[in-house]
RNA sequence: GUGGCCGUAGCUCAGUUGGUUAGAGCGCCGGGUUGUGGUCCCGGAGGUCGGGGGUUCGAUACCCCUCGGUCACCCCA
């Protein structure tokens, strides 16, 4: 019996990576990576599963967690699921391990929610993300925020704009979710089930509903902003004055709440005006001062982001200019000798790349003409040829693949002739 | 979870109002060029026509189910 050969296949909702794309992933967490370290964040690397309640301090009340959540129960008997978003399992490490505050990470990992499948949404998709855990500066707000711009235009990234809001504190926000609640159920009259349910329970999710005929509603309901105690406004007036001064643009949003119960104080969203609004939310995150005490935790605030890696490429492709990052090959070592194979193309190769050289080769002893043929389909700068006419003079054929212009090279100073020669083309 | 569209070679796609051995381009491999790529010429490999069932003398094609892809809704990266 063959095997069923839908099982060997990837689930559904997920895919592979394969290069050349994954080129671009390389450059793009190599970027990210880059810009965080400048920051002073340091990597964090948590486990890809969670006990099921840290996640679900996410909010109870979210898509997330209410339904799209990969649980599972291990041997042991240990109810657990898989990382649904980045930030709760950094916080469930900094509570764990409580580093000295502040505390500054950033991490590249997937993320896994049980959801249908579409354009720039899939069961496992990537984020970059940073988190800063115990500082409450608006400072550090303002950081965050600029370092996530700052990696988009690293990529070269245009069309992209930052909508900004504030969710107001522990004090602030109870006031205005009372206010909200009784004005949605005021008006809930033929708006159906949802409607009412949402009102009820987490009426801040009614605000970023993009349903047509709740909007009439949304647009006439009271503002957060309105109901900020003083503390609040003054911390969000300095993160919009620290973002001015750094000539980062933003738009104030009233109504951005997103997806997650633990938001407090300052949120934000970068969306892609080049992706359709199903999709064009490309990173986002703000503050959730109360998450770590939520995990037993000292009152710790904190504020972070996770951008989506799939949504960022897919909105660089949208700018048509799509590089291809991936590094050419310094030389292609050619095997001239014939049929009767010796090891000196793998120790060649070997010595090249211990010099740090970029060089591939073929395998299987294949036809001269079909090693050339490689060569040229590798892109590699130079075909060295090991013939065994300038094996007795101890050189190897070096032709410029662009030029075909041959020349012959000792072969003890070949790697110091390629280094060279990659000198020249940066100049 | 709900709905629309779509599954034919590694890729992009033809095809048959149901009828012999299912095609093309690109890619891949080999040869022309016994030591040299890109152009050109010749040849070759590669297909459970997504899977299962049904209708039929006969199904890649029609029907049902299923799996997968894709797009949208909800929501999010």
């Amino acid at each position: 019996m063959p095997p069923d050969t839908d099982l060997f296949r990837s689930p559904k909702g997920v895919h592979d990576v394969l290069p050349p794309e994954s080129g671009r992933w390389v450059d793009l967490v190599g970027r990210f990576a880059a810009r965080a370290q400048n920051a002073g964040f340091g990597l964090v690397v948590s486990p890809m599963f969670e006990h099921v309640e840290v996640f679900e301090r996410v909010g109870e009340q979210t898509d997330v967690v209410s339904k799209e959540m990969y649980t599972l129960t291990d041997k042991g008997g240990r109810a657990l699921a898989l990382r649904p978003e980045g930030t709760a399992g950094v916080v469930r490490a900094y509570v764990q391990h409580h580093p000295t505050p502040p505390w500054k990470v950033f991490y590249v990992a997937p993320n896994f929610r049980y959801e249908r499948a579409q354009k720039g949404r899939y069961r496992q998709h990537w984020q970059v993300g940073v988190e800063v855990l115990g500082t409450d500066d608006s400072d550090a707000d303002v950081e965050v925020i600029a370092l996530l711009a700052g990696f988009y235009a690293d990529l070269g990234l245009a069309g992209v704009r930052l909508l900004l809001n504030s969710m107001g504190d522990a004090e602030s926000r109870p006031e205005y979710i009372l206010a909200l609640r009784s004005y949605l159920l005021a008006n809930a009259e033929g708006l159906g089930d949802d409607f009412r349910t949402r009102a009820e329970g987490n009426p801040l999710r009614v605000l970023d509903s993009k349903l047509e005929e709740w909007q009439d509603v949304i647009e006439r309901a009271p503002q957060l902003t309105e109901y900020l105690s003083t503390e609040s406004r003054d911390h969000f007036e300095r993160v919009q004055a620290g973002l001015m001064a750094l000539g980062v643009d933003y738009e104030l949003m009233p109504r951005l709440v997103r997806g997650f119960d633990y938001y407090t104080s300052t949120t934000f969203e970068f969306q892609s005006m080049a992706l359709d609004s199903a999709q064009n939310a490309i990173g986002g995150g703000g503050r959730y001062d109360g998450l770590a005490q939520q995990m037993g935790g000292d009152p710790t605030p904190g504020i972070g982001f996770g951008a989506g890696i799939e949504r960022t490429l897919l909105a660089i492709d949208s700018q048509g200019d799509v590089a291809n990052s991936e590094r050419t090959l310094d030389a292609y070592v050619v095997d001239g000798c014939g049929p009767t194979r010796s090891t000196d193309v793998l120790v060649l190769v070997g010595a090249l790349r211990d010099a740090g050289l970029a060089v591939d080769r073929a395998f299987d002893g294949r036809s001269l003409k079909a090693q050339w043929k490689s060569a040229d389909r590798s892109g590699a700068r130079f075909g060295v040829m090991l013939g065994s006419d300038e094996a007795a003079r101890d050189a190897v054929a070096v032709k410029d693949m662009a030029t075909g212009e041959q020349v012959e090279v000792p072969r003890v100073s070949l790697a110091v002739w390629l280094h060279d020669k990659r000198v020249d083309l940066t100049q």
